[in-house]
DNA sequence: CTAGGTGCAAACAATTTGCTGCTCA
DNA sequence: TGAGCAGCAAATTGTTTGCACCTAG
């Protein structure tokens, strides 16, 4: 369980299962349980989801993850990244203006997530000083996390 | 030309045959049709580059071009993005400290590019409170051009 | 000569899709 | 009973690599 506290596992499944009935579609075992273990571990790309969910379910097919990840990003639960290492990740979308960006350890690929109000503001700025009406913004801050710094000095 | 004024092809060239020749590799006529028109046409994928070197070179390869581009990378002459099409878009890396970001219309896909050192300087702190050395970072900012907007409200 | 290059086609890896059988409302 | 699903395997797409021939010091 690599999540915070604050996030309310209650919360998310009742959030799941109202955003996939909307949508005419069926909240089957498999798909929560794939919604359930992302919410358990963010930031999985499809293959880690899918050997994570497989310790449950052997049975449950990549095909599956696939598809249960466009849904719920279609149903606005989650949300893809790249992180550059080539696959996507994902990580879940709760109710509310919950956006936050990554800072990125390029030793470990420890991802750690931010805040930055300042900077938001300062991009509201440059998108309007250019004429732009900003819709989202992406950003990620790669370099060394505490540990990696330590063990490079050793 | 897209361009700016400001930049230096010559210099570009120059650059481009002295660091493959510091790697023992040859400047061959292919490799610097592909720099030159990189130079000439920035953010582009495999793809399009291919399809723009043809114009000139019709039998130059696709391998090529690929190859040419990680043999650029490694010299540091050309760096890849990726903005969210799913295909690697280079640019060229000048010299000095040409860092900027970039700003992407989500309706024509027009690619502005801007520095904003107000920025820089809080991701900075950020990263300091969380204890994390910064290396690099990146951030690009989606949102409606203003012909887009302007369009959008005919 | 021979190290380095090129183009083609085959190989790869991440992701998507067609299909056939299944299940639950 | 039938619309939506699951799992498998085949298909796509972006990128990389093996190979046989070629070219410039």
């Amino acid at each position: 369980m690599s999540r915070p506290e604050s996030h309310d596992f209650g919360a998310w499944r009742d959030r799941v299962l109202q955003r996939i009935g909307r949508e005419h579609q069926r909240p089957t075992p498999q798909r929560m349980l794939v919604a359930e273990t992302l919410f358990h571990h963010g930031h999985l790309n499809v293959d880690e989801l899918h050997q994570e969910v497989r310790r449950i379910d052997p049975s449950l097919g990549y095909a599956t993850v696939y598809r249960t990840l466009k849904l719920l990003e279609r149903c606005g639960l989650v949300h893809a990244s790249n992180f550059g290492d080539g696959t996507a990740r994902y990580e879940i979308d709760e109710g509310g203006h919950d956006h936050h960006d990554h800072m990125i350890c390029t030793e470990c690929s420890k991802i750690v997530e931010f805040e930055e109000p300042a900077i938001e503001a300062l991009q509201v700025d440059v998108a309007r000083k250019h004429g732009f009406a900003l819709t989202s913004h992406r950003m990620d801050l790669f370099g060394l996390c505490p540990e990696c710094q330590a063990s490079a000095n050793a």
